[in-house]
RNA sequence: GCCCAGGUAGCUCAGUUGGUAGAGCAGCGGACUGAAAAUCCGCGUGUCGGUGGUUCGAAUCCGCCCCUGGGCA
């Protein structure tokens, strides 16, 4: 049988119950959680991104929660350089790193490693990202197809995002992202020590769940941050910026729309990164132990973590 | 009760002298390597309110019935 798990990871789409369950993990384990959700991050989102409360932060150690500023744009890169610290000080403090978010993505560095992509100087950065706006999106695959043609063929001519990268990478560092990318860093965990749990609940009951968080947020005073992040008259195109509702409740609030409205809207966007989460997982998530709800998991991290007698294949 | 306007996809609607129907939104499936709550790709899901008739053929024309809105009583 395996050895005790190095780590308990646990994903699954938002509002499934993943952060209830860390918790109570956390509690029995004396464990330490660790943020793997790329918008829980951001200091001045708490409630709209439905980040653990300070009640709730207050009874285990928590992690790269509220940890970045705003007008910061965070990246899996930078998520994966602090999450290995983070575990690796977890350790030393002899409890579980517990890895809890809908980031597939950070999961996937996490487990597989990341391209070794040297850091991207900014004015670099900023000048393509410049570039995207400026030009049609035919003009930006006509750069790509310029200075990288054989990465230019992995993409679409519409991706503008991923042709924004690979124009980045080429310019920065004269390397095509596609040879970047065919080399792969070790993993900052090995997959083989860890507990990946999946919190997978029906379609019907995640839609539910978001729909009536929704309503809770902004009665909790998701408007009152959404203010304060237009306040700060922030860049549109910020990471921030785009998660669900900001936009949304922003429209609400400069008039464009009525609140009805925009809670329609912004519990849709949710719905469908819901959706987006649950393709994610089947793809890239299928040898996760795949549970129903929190209790389930729960149930599942205990039970991994109890030592049974020898001989006695538990089931 | 009478008059008028409607009843077509989950929703809002289009459908041209009759040839078994199509848009937007929603939804569903998929891709995914440093903005990933992002970005991108694909798919119409239908007793055309019901029923009888005319016709080779009806969402389209006719009769009756049902439902919804508005008006008159």
């Amino acid at each position: 049988m395996p050895q005790r798990p190095q780590a308990v990871l646990i994903a699954g789409p938002t509002a499934s119950g993943k952060s209830s369950a860390a918790l109570a993990i956390a509690e029995r384990l004396s464990g330490t959680i660790i943020n793997a959700d790329s918008m829980q991050v951001y200091r001045e989102l708490a409630v709209l991104t439905a980040r653990p409360s300070a009640e709730e932060e207050s009874k285990v150690p928590h992690r790269l929660y509220g940890t970045v500023p705003a007008a910061t744009a965070y990246s899996v890169g930078q998520w994966g350089t602090d999450a290995g610290a983070a575990i690796a000080e977890a350790h030393a403090a002899g409890g579980v790193p517990i890895l809890v978010g809908g980031t597939g993505l950070y999961f996937k560095a996490l487990l597989e490693g990341l391209a070794p992509v040297p850091d991207i100087p900014t004015d670099i950065r900023d000048h393509w990202r410049r570039q995207s706006e400026a030009l049609d999106v035919l003009g930006l695959y006509g750069e790509l197809l310029a200075r990288d043609p054989f990465m230019a063929r992995r993409l679409r001519p519409t991706d503008t995002q991923r042709i924004v990268r690979a124009l980045e990478v080429i310019d920065a560092t004269g390397v095509s992202l596609a040879e970047w990318q065919g080399e792969q860093s070790a993993p900052i965990i090995a997959a083989e020590t860890t507990l990946k749990i999946l919190v997978a609940p029906e379609r019907e009951v995640v839609y539910a769940a978001t729909d009536a968080r929704l309503d809770r947020m902004v009665e909790a005073g998701a408007l009152d941050e959404v203010r304060t992040l237009m306040d700060l008259r922030l860049d549109p195109a910020l990471p921030v910026m785009r998660a669900h509702g900001v936009r949304e409740l922003a429209a609400y609030l400069v008039g464009a729309v009525d609140l009805a409205d925009a809670k329609t809207k912004a519990k849709t966007e949710t719905r469908r990164y819901a959706k987006r989460q649950m393709t994610w997982a089947r793809r890239y998530m299928t040898d996760w132990e795949w549970v129903p709800d929190a209790d389930a998991a729960i149930a599942a991290a205990i039970d991994r973590f109890t030592p049974s007698p020898q001989g006695k294949p538990s089931e």
